[in-house]
DNA sequence: CTGAAAGCGCTAACAA
DNA sequence: TTGTTAGCGCTTTCAG
């Protein structure tokens, strides 16, 4: 009754139910007269491997595990798209897990699936660094947009991007910018500021953080605010959708952008080509940000326990210039904490 | 070396290998003190349950997949939101399966995947009806945003949500509509035209059709333009993603929104409140839908070959009203067809 | 290159 | 309620 097993093929085909699986499991190894027989066998009884069969003798399921900090961010479309191009390409099976920003979750949909997958790719994960060493030692696993030493990773470079942001900023003649940070743990929040603020300093601009802040739209309300109060004429949002949160409340509290300030946003997503105004950010080709983390965690799949270097891929960020930087107007270099009258 | 099975579990437990096997499969049926025993048992050895080898003997896999025509197009996030939830709670795992808008695709993804999961979310299939009976036949399906006689659905409901949207455009004195239709093989563009059709009928404005278009922005330019063609004072589009591109078109040919023309999208996507001018839409929870989906999914798989009604949920849209519907200001009268001067 | 046979870890009758 | 015992469909030595 059931579906067609290797005994099936194997009957019908005149051979061993071993050679069945080998035609199906190793290239070559097997005669081209016995193959098309076998294969001519499975084709006539609609004979499909049994993937739990295979996974439990071979330990190998075929199937990778992603996880998101937080599906409904626009940011990782692009990244799951690429990713799981990657996947089918190697017939993989990519399993998307969100983890809803919360480090717990994440850790529990990681263990759930533990045995069910072949190895993990985290996506700006909210971990500590040694709970990922120890994933790690444990799974195979890339992280994707955060590094960890010792672990494989693919992220987007940030610190050269930053420095172009700063950049794009001061020729516009802008001396102060604020930083809108994301979440505490987000290693990508860090790595912009840090980058941010160093290269602020190089350019001769001051720079202040303000935040944390969820990196949603809603949050940029209270962003906006306290960004103001900083006095910067120039504001670097964690994201663009904290940014189009930033833009909004800057309409509403009628701050115009970019006559008053300018607002700078990452990751480039749909949304930052729509707004009012439009929204200058730094992107980059995030599809290639997955397919690189998949073809690094099938590389480390070949051939476990690799000894070799941590394989660390950065690829290109891109400032796009839009609508919502410009040139400072406002009154000549006013300290960013300096109330001073104008 | 390997890890711990139920072997290992029993003998430390001193129970048999089935007990520890009911005590992680079923609810009941084990004294309170053997339950311990085991539990505990478990605990000490780091056991957990192998799924593969489960899946083996069961034929269940705790995994669904839910198989989207285009993962980029944001109006799915919500849906796989909603269903990943549902999933979760249920202790089951939501395998995402991309179809890119290809037919073929789509069906050798379903087929791949038979032997992984105990079911399948539908959503937006682009299969004819009697593929869909056909593969309804074969495994538990679920359709979403999309109805065929006789298999399960659960679907944002686009009548009364199209009568609403010739309504709106009625009141705003419009007797002439365009439905910039979606791809030839989609339910929901089916529907949306014909409910338009007779809503309009009604209401005593005439309704032309232009298309197929694919539904993204960039199909936008063609899809503006064969509009404006028809002479209409009312686009509505298959999408948001669609209207997005049609609002861009317009603008670049200075065709003013609403002052000229007002445009309709569907799904109330993010951005459709974010592009110029915002977009009015039909919306509805999405999450919602997906949540159902799934519902009505874990109950087929609860008792099978259950010969009840199939269940067709159908869940309600809402108009969300925005800036890019106006009242109309053409020429008085003018039929879509007709070159009467005025 | 191919076949025989022993499991992989678990579930599900069937007994007790 | 618990134990015994076959397999589930496949991979993988080990022989031939």
């Amino acid at each position: 009754m059931g579906n067609p097993t290797i005994y099936d093929v194997a009957r019908v085909a005149g051979v061993a139910t071993s050679t069945v699986s080998r035609v199906f499991g190793k290239p070559g190894r097997i005669t081209d007269a016995t193959r098309d027989r076998v294969l001519r066998a499975a084709r006539e009884l609609g004979y499909e491997p049994n993937p739990h069969a295979r996974a439990l003798t071979s330990n190998r399921t075929q199937t990778i595990a992603m996880v998101v900090s937080d599906i409904t961010n626009p940011h990782f479309f692009e990244l799951i798209r690429g990713a799981e191009m990657r996947a089918k390409a190697a017939a993989y099976t990519l399993v998307l897990v969100n983890a809803e920003e919360s480090t717990r979750m994440e850790l529990e949909q990681v263990r759930r699936l533990t045995r069910s997958v072949d190895g993990f790719l985290l996506a700006a994960s909210r971990q500590p660094d040694d709970e990922l060493a120890e994933l790690a030692a444990a799974h195979p696993v890339v992280l994707i947009n955060r590094r960890v030493p010792g672990i494989a990773s693919a992220v987007l470079e940030p610190w050269e991007g930053c420095r172009q942001i700063v950049a794009h900023l001061a020729s516009l003649g802008h001396t102060s910018l604020t930083y809108l940070a994301g979440p505490p743990n987000s290693w990508m929040a860090a790595s912009r500021w840090t980058a941010l603020r160093d290269a602020a300093a190089e350019a001769g601009m001051s720079a202040v953080r303000t935040g944390p802040y969820t990196p949603t739209v809603k949050s940029g309300g209270a962003a906006a605010d306290a960004a103001i109060g900083t006095g910067a004429t120039a504001f670097v949002a964690h994201n663009d959708l904290l940014a189009i949160g930033v833009l909004r409340r800057l309409a509403d509290r009628s701050v115009r952008v970019p006559g008053d300030v300018s607002v700078v946003g990452f990751d480039d997503i749909f949304a930052a080509d729509l707004c009012t105004p439009s929204l200058t950010t730094l992107g980059g080709a995030h599809s290639d940000v997955g397919r690189a983390a998949v073809e690094i965690l099938l590389e480390s799949l070949g051939h476990p326990r690799d000894h070799g270097a941590t394989p660390e891929i950065v690829l290109p960020s891109q400032l796009v210039l839009r609508a919502s930087t410009g040139p400072r107007t406002g009154p000549d270099d006013r300290p960013p904490a300096g109330p001073r009258q104008n």
